[in-house]
DNA sequence: CTGAAAGCGCTTACAG
DNA sequence: CTGAAAGCGCTTACAG
């Protein structure tokens, strides 16, 4: 069962292979109605599968975009981040792709040029060679990890995130903030920069450092850092999570040691997970919308690939970091 | 820039085409060391990146395997499973790309004939145009989703999770069983075929059909399933959830509502979830070991595609679902 | 308006 | 042991 290629349908219409070319990509070069129906009515019967690798070849460049990701934690952020992801670069008229790096220590070369895409967005930081070696590839590369730096053009403020953590605690009547950070060496660099927003926050509203507590998704865990917090002579008040699973982890541990919520001590997470609802009292929270993100994302890539268009920005603006107030703040 | 290719190679080596080609892909072992490393180190100097597309083109396949997903709801499984699907085909030699499906009733060759696989997992079920025109175009396929009318082959027996949750309760002693079945028609397929093996296992052990209620991670719709089984004509005292989630909301809907529990109503899921213990009671729950179902899919793909070989079961077998007995049964 | 032909970068049967 | 050459399926400048 041999490939059909756009020889058997010049043969089957009766036409050259440049006008076959011509009609299947819609350059209109002054094609007759008829001739491109003849031509189009042949591929539909012949069942024309074009051969991406033979347009890559002859064209230079692929129709895809490739997003590699590192091992993170399971979020449902992450996730949705990945679906706009996914529906941007389709506006775009690309096809987007993911690859998973196990271990992003290691060079992700293999994966890329196996791809071959017109462009890649890495949601881990690349190693320098790898980032040489796409240079020298001519594959243009953003960096979705880098919004530490660079907040503004980031995926997400994160920074901006731990801010609004502590504004409103703050706006609730607490002085004494202490935050809940996740050992995960995976979230690394979130952490981080949700804890830096915390502490710019407390010093912008005149508060003392905050109080970090390491935390797992385990009751020892999260018992030792409510500990740690409820020491007396800290006199913390109130706790930004790093997360909602993190929030929702202290909140069982306040319930062991009887410590109320938020009377004692006032909790906020970040995510919206449908389980913080769930939870008594319900947990308050950011909700993040990662459209915007994305669409951000999508277009830093594309202004370095020739003969792209910017996306426009969706007509439904809609804030992307929203304070949800519920009962545990 | 102009690309570097094998050309550039031969040039630079002083040797032909021929050679080079030889010598990067590993082929005919009759050139001598000298040879070979005078390309290598050649290949290594001009920052030689092969090209896919002309690999791909001439020798008719590529390297990669295409796992197009659903918009299934965000779950650990969910991910662990592609993380050990790209493993595994990483380990046959194959790059694993992963594609979403924003719309499963809308055709998927758009993507596949852009990625132009050598072999494609679907976790959907595939439209049957897209199935016809994928055996056209000579890519093996599987499909992952087809586990309910054919468990053996399946990614996971599903049928025998919904079986193993009731032989438990049993075992604890409960004779009327509800089954919290989730109203996302994303986890269609899984729910019913979970709730068949529900059904047989109750039959099996000469129980009344259970009584099965439909739930959303809310509040209220967890109450309300709660309220079904709790009403007393019916006579529900546990209750087998379609995972971890639903039954960490009927578990709230319990507090709520001063249900006490196991006492009053047992309660088990699935997926083992670090929230799972985190609750109060602890969440039983099964566990579920992706590694070998993502090895058994994968083989069944390698096995339609030419010039590959199995992959030997890990050294190390584990059971791939496994029930974890804790405090809420 | 349409076609013959070159060439993208690679692999491989064939010849030397 | 090594090289010249054909050809994978497509696009596109060029000629008619």
């Amino acid at each position: 069962m041999a490939r059909v290629t756009i020889k058997d349908i010049a043969q089957e219409a009766g036409v050259s292979q440049t006008t076959v070319s011509f009609v299947l990509n819609d350059r209109d070069h002054g094609i007759p109605a008829r001739t491109r129906e003849l031509v189009m009515a042949a591929a539909r019967r012949l069942n024309y599968v074009p051969s991406a690798a033979a347009r890559a070849l002859r064209s230079g460049q692929s129709n895809l975009v490739l997003c590699l990701v590192p091992p993170l934690p399971v979020a449902q952020a992450t996730e949705e981040f990945k679906n706009h992801l996914s529906g941007v670069v389709a506006e775009a008229g690309f096809t987007c792709v993911f690859a998973r790096l196990p271990d992003p220590s290691r060079p992700s070369s293999d994966i890329w040029q196996h791809v071959q895409p017109a462009g890649l967005i890495t949601l881990a930081r690349l190693l320098p060679t790898d980032v040489a070696a796409l240079k020298q590839a001519g594959i243009p590369m953003v960096d979705a990890a880098q919004d530490r730096d660079r907040p503004q053009d980031g995926v997400l403020d994160q920074t901006g995130i731990g801010a609004m953590l502590v504004d409103h605690l703050v706006e609730r009547g607490h002085r004494r903030i202490g935050f809940a950070k996740l050992s995960d060496p995976l979230e690394g660099p979130f952490n981080e920069a949700r804890l830096d927003g915390v502490r710019q926050a407390c010093r912008a509203h005149g508060l003392p450092e905050p109080v970090v507590a390491e935390l797992a998704y385990t009751r020892a865990a999260a018992l030792a850092a409510l500990q740690r917090w409820t020491e007396a002579s800290l006199g913390v008040t109130a706790v930004a999570a790093f997360n909602d699973m993190a929030a929702v982890a202290i909140l069982a541990s306040c319930r062991a040691a009887g410590v109320r919520v938020p009377d004692d001590l006032a909790l906020i997470g970040v995510d919206d997970l449908p389980l913080s609802s769930l939870v008594e009292p319900e947990l308050s929270t950011i909700a993040l919308d990662l459209r915007e993100s994305a669409r951000r994302l999508a277009n830093r890539l594309l202004a370095q690939m020739p003969g792209t268009r910017q996306l426009a920005a969706s007509s439904d603006v809609v804030e992307s970091v929203r304070l949800i107030h519920r009962g545990t703040s």
